[in-house]
RNA sequence: GACCUCGUAGCUCAGCCGGUAGAGCAUCUGACUUUUAAUCAGGGGGUCGCGGGUUCAAAUCCCGCCGAGGUCACCA
């Protein structure tokens, strides 16, 4: 001990650390050698089992407990572990313990994994305390987590670093557990509806089911292009098509070679649901069902509190109609308005410019994204939606230019988006065409049909709903999250030089 | 991609009408010892994102680059 006092300071803090694990290493063994750590409690479960101990009282239950030294108050005497579960403290009564321990004690860092054996007490303060017999450390940290009172508040280093962030913020931990749970929550409900799980490709040939710049990468040994994928969708039905299950799901990644924003991430989460025999109504039922079932899971009710507002995901949601609402709120009736330049012309009077050339269903789409979507905060099912922007839906028999679909808006964010399913290959090629031809970007190249999507489609697929939801955005929604990097373990970054 | 803002010690931040860098936590030494962001005293630690320019002198002013956040654009 008095050699380490003597010892020269070291110059910067790894070698400061890497000096203590040498030491440690001659008089303990080395800590990494260390394979396993018997633990009988995590650190809520004693606070838990012990929560009627009064201030000052002592047990002579022995439990083993370890995490992460979070705090070492009073030479040592007192140390803070963090496990999964919660804080606790640990004791060493240094006047009654025997000196290689406290040798020991005073080779820790904080940041170091240590295994703790001892009774628990209260302490005349009131808390939950081990009183240690034996101390081991499990595994040395040679780098120093962030500070232990502010944490870690620079963005950039929260997310490049997100091991330090889970470690320094509470409140990381918390919404990225919420996540999960929230995730988990999806499934089982999923699964007690009789849906099955599914995974289809990742890797593309034709990046379809959706509208949506693509990344590239290429096959070495096929010396092919192919494409990571932007939505599940056309597998989802084809296996619905096989007859593998009437009711399946696939919850997982899409990629989109996009822009990067608060609400975009180039990677990100959905859910992909299909039922068949049943149309898009049903589809608004699951919706509110699961996402009610999820907030009831995380927060005990519907009632969800984001920012300054309470959202209340007690269903039944209201159903607007797109065109509907527009009017309602512009006054202008795109009903009436019923082909592509009268609708330009309307939306130009309410000052909404729009390129020459595009559908009447693509006008009422900008004008609903101008002047409707970030006023619908209470989610809201917005329902009728052209069909021209729809090509994977069924058109209303009666309303050739609606599709039988909606969108689900929730804080003025899409957060699902679902619809009878179109299952005429005939008329799935047409609609395909059409979009092949309608104007995007003036980079975007054409959009490729695929063939092998209609020609399932031409074996028969039964009348099917369809639904999607948003992961990401759903699990900001829950979490009070105002970027969807809080809600992703490892956001898409540049890296440093 | 455009615009605005930011980048200073391991972490959180101050300094920025130019004069050569500070605090708290962390760390080291000592004291104290039932603490709770422990306390007290004393140390060490910085290519002020990178590069260039103006100037006697640049963390500070100017330009470029890199990274980040935001707004917009983009976005089935």
């Amino acid at each position: 001990m008095s050699d380490i006092a003597s010892a020269p300071q070291a110059e910067d803090e790894l070698s400061r650390r890497t000096e203590r694990l040498e030491k440690l290493t001659a008089q303990y063994g080395n800590p990494f050698d260390v394979t396993k750590f018997d633990k009988t409690h995590s650190a809520l479960s004693i606070k838990e089992k012990f929560a009627s101990l009064a201030a000052g009282e002592k047990t002579t239950q022995v439990v083993r407990v370890a995490g992460r030294v979070m705090a070492i108050r009073n030479n040592g005497m007192f140390v803070d572990i963090l496990d999964d579960s919660d804080r606790l403290q640990v004791f060493h009564d240094l006047k009654n313990t025997e000196p290689t321990r406290i040798e020991l004690l005073k080779l820790l860092d904080f940041g170091d994994i240590i295994g703790v054996e001892g009774t628990v007490r209260r302490t005349p303060r009131g808390e939950i305390t081990v009183d240690a017999v034996k101390l081991s450390v499990l595994a040395k940290a040679l780098e120093q987590p962030p500070e232990k009172f502010h944490g870690l508040k620079d963005i950039e280093a929260r997310f490049r670093h997100r091991e330090q962030d889970l470690v320094a913020t509470p409140r990381t931990r918390e919404t990225l557990r919420a996540r999960y749970k929230m995730v988990a929550a999806m499934r089982q409900f999923l699964y007690d509806r009789g849906f099955l799980e599914v995974e289809t490709p990742m890797l593309h040939v034709i990046p379809g089911g959706a509208l949506a710049k693509p990344f590239i990468t290429h096959h070495n040994t096929l010396d092919m292009p192919l494409y990571l994928r932007i939505a599940p969708e056309l597998h989802l039905k084809r296996l619905v098509i096989g007859g593998l299950s009437e009711k399946l799901f696939e919850i997982n990644r899409c990629f989109r070679n996009e822009g990067i924003s608060p609400r975009h991430n180039p990677e990100f989460s959905t859910l992909e649901l299909y039922q068949a025999y049943v149309d898009f109504t049903a589809m608004i039922e699951i919706t509110e069902s699961v996402i009610f079932h999820v907030a009831k899971i995380l927060h005990g009710s519907g009632k969800v509190k984001f920012g300054d507002i309470e959202l209340d995901f007690t269903p039944p949601w209201p159903r607007k109609g797109m065109v509907d609402l527009i009017r309602e709120h512009t006054g202008v009736d795109f009903y009436a308005a019923n082909n592509a330049a009268k609708a330009r012309e309307q939306a130009k009077k309410i000052g909404i410019a729009t390129e020459p050339g595009i559908s009447w269903g693509q006008v009422v789409e900008v004008v609903f994204a101008e002047k409707i979507e970030d006023q619908l905060i209470q989610p809201t099912h917005v329902i009728d939606l052209p069909k021209e922007i729809s090509p994977l839906a069924k058109a209303w028999p009666d309303r050739p230019h609606v599709a039988q679909r909606f969108e689900t808006y929730v804080n003025g964010w899409e957060i699902a988006n679902a619809f009878s399913e179109l299952n005429d290959p005939r008329e799935q090629r047409a609609r395909f065409l059409e979009q092949a031809e309608q104007k995007r970007g003036p980079d975007d190249p054409p959009h490729p049909i695929d063939e092998d999507f209609i020609k399932a489609l031409a074996f028969g697929m039964p009348p099917m709903g369809g639904l999607g939801i948003g992961i990401d955005r759903l699990g900001m929604l829950m979490t009070d999250s105002p970027s969807i990097r809080e809600v992703i373990a490892f956001p898409t970054m540049r890296p440093v030089d």
